[in-house]
DNA sequence: ATAGGTTTGGACTTACGAGTCCAGAACGGG
DNA sequence: CCCGTTCTGGACTCGTAAGTCCAAACCTAT
C-alpha cells in the first residue's frame, strides 16, 4: 500500500475516487463503466491503473471507504453529542432533512446496496460503518442515562440497535418509494421509546 | 401482455423465472448472465427471447414480481393474523428465524438492493410490496386496538411504519454483517413499544 | 394426416468494457 | 540543467454478454 505519490499524484487519485463516487451515486454501480469515470474526472486509463493497479475492485473499495466516511460526516456534529433531548431532536431533523434532500442519490444507499455487497473487503467497510454509527447512538443513550434523563432499565445496546435499524430501513424505503414518512416514523417512535 | 401460451409454454416460462430468481439470489444480479440462467433452467436463447421479447429487462421485472410475492408468503400465516400478543410473538419469531436461515440469499434483499433499483417498473413492484406489508401490520395494530390490547392513543399508521422500517433495516444490516441482533432489537423494541 | 400455430436449440453477430502496454510529458532533487 | 521517477494519454487486445435469426421439432384442432 505504501506507494510513493507526489502531491499532484495524490490530488489526481482523490479526484478519481470522488468522481467515481459521484458517478455511481448518480447512475448506479451497474451502469457505471471505467470510461464514464475517466470522462467525468478528465483522466485516462493510464492514470486509473497507475493509481489503482488492481483495477476496478481496488477503486471500488476506495470509493466505499470514501462514502462510509461521508455518511458519518453528514450527521455531525449532532451524532457525536447526543447529550440532551434538544440534541437528539436536532440529530433527528438533520438526518431527515439530509435524506429528504439527496433522495435516491445518497452515499449510504450506494454503500449498502451496491458497493457493500461486491467483495469481502467492501463488506468489511460497511460493517465498520454500522459499528461506528451504532456506537455513537449507544454513547448518546449512555450519556442520557448518566444524567438521569433515560432510566437505567433501558438496555442501551438494544435500543441503539433498534434505532439504527429503523434509520437504515427508513432510508431504504425512501429510496424505493420516495416517501420519507417511514424514516420519520422510525426516528420519532425510536426516540419516544427512550423517553418513557 | 396477452400472448397465447400453451400449458407447456406456461411451465417453461415459470421455470425460467424461478431459475433466474434462484440464480440471482445465490450469486447476485451483477454477475448473473443470461447464459447462467439458461444453463440452470436447461433452456435456450430461443426460448428466453420467445417468452421475454424485451430481453433481460422484461425477465428481471418478472423476477421482481416473483420475489415480492415470496417475501409476503414467507411470513404467512402469521402476518395476516396479528390479533393477539401470542400471534405477534409468533410472527416475530418467524421473521427472525427465516432471515437467520437464509442469510444473504434472501428475496427481500435481492429485491431491495438489486432488482428494485434497476427500472421504474421494478421500483413500482418494490413500492407495492412495502405498501402491502405495511398494511398488514397496520391492520394488526388496529385489530389489537379494537380488542383493547393496544391503547387508541397509539398512532397505528406511524407505529406500523416504524416497525416496518426496523425490519427492513435489520435485514439490511444482517446482510452486511451477518448479525441478526439488529433485526431482533428492532422487532422486540417495536413490539414492546406497542404494549405500553 | 396435415396445416396452422407454438416451442425449442444453438450458431452467429455485434457491442462494449476491463485491463495491457508503451511512449512521451512533467516534475523534482541534486 | 540533468537524470531518474512519476504522471499522463490513448491505442490496442481480449473476453464476454446481450440479442438476432432461422430451421427443425412439437403440438393440436379439423
Amino acid at each position: 500500500m505504501a506507494r510513493k505519490l507526489t502531491a499532484k499524484g495524490e490530488r489526481t487519485r482523490s479526484r478519481i475516487i470522488a468522481g467515481a463516487a459521484d458517478e455511481i451515486r448518480e447512475y448506479g454501480l451497474g451502469v457505471t463503466t471505467l470510461d464514464d469515470i475517466l470522462f467525468r474526472t478528465r483522466t485516462s486509463k493510464g492514470q486509473l491503473f497507475h493509481y489503482f493497479p488492481r483495477g476496478k475492485e481496488e477503486l471500488l473499495l476506495a470509493v466505499a471507504q470514501h462514502e462510509a466516511q461521508r455518511v458519518l460526516d453528514d450527521q455531525q456534529p449532532y451524532l457525536g453529542q447526543l447529550t440532551s433531548w434538544r440534541a437528539w431532536q436536532a440529530w433527528r431533523d438533520a438526518v431527515v432533512e439530509r435524506y429528504r434532500q439527496q433522495g435516491p442519490t445518497c452515499p449510504l444507499a450506494v454503500l449498502m446496496t451496491e458497493l457493500g455487497r461486491s467483495t469481502p473487503a467492501a463488506r468489511a467497510v460497511t460493517g465498520q460503518l454500522i459499528d461506528q454509527w451504532e456506537q455513537h447512538i449507544f454513547e448518546g443513550i449512555k450519556s442520557m442515562q448518566g444524567s438521569g434523563r433515560i432510566p437505567d432499565a433501558v438496555d442501551a445496546r438494544q435500543a441503539a440497535r433498534a434505532l439504527l435499524a429503523g434509520v437504515q430501513g427508513g432510508v431504504s424505503i425512501l429510496l424505493s418509494t420516495g416517501d420519507v414518512s417511514h424514516l420519520e416514523a422510525a426516528l420519532d417512535t425510536g426516540i419516544a421509546a427512550l423517553r418513557t
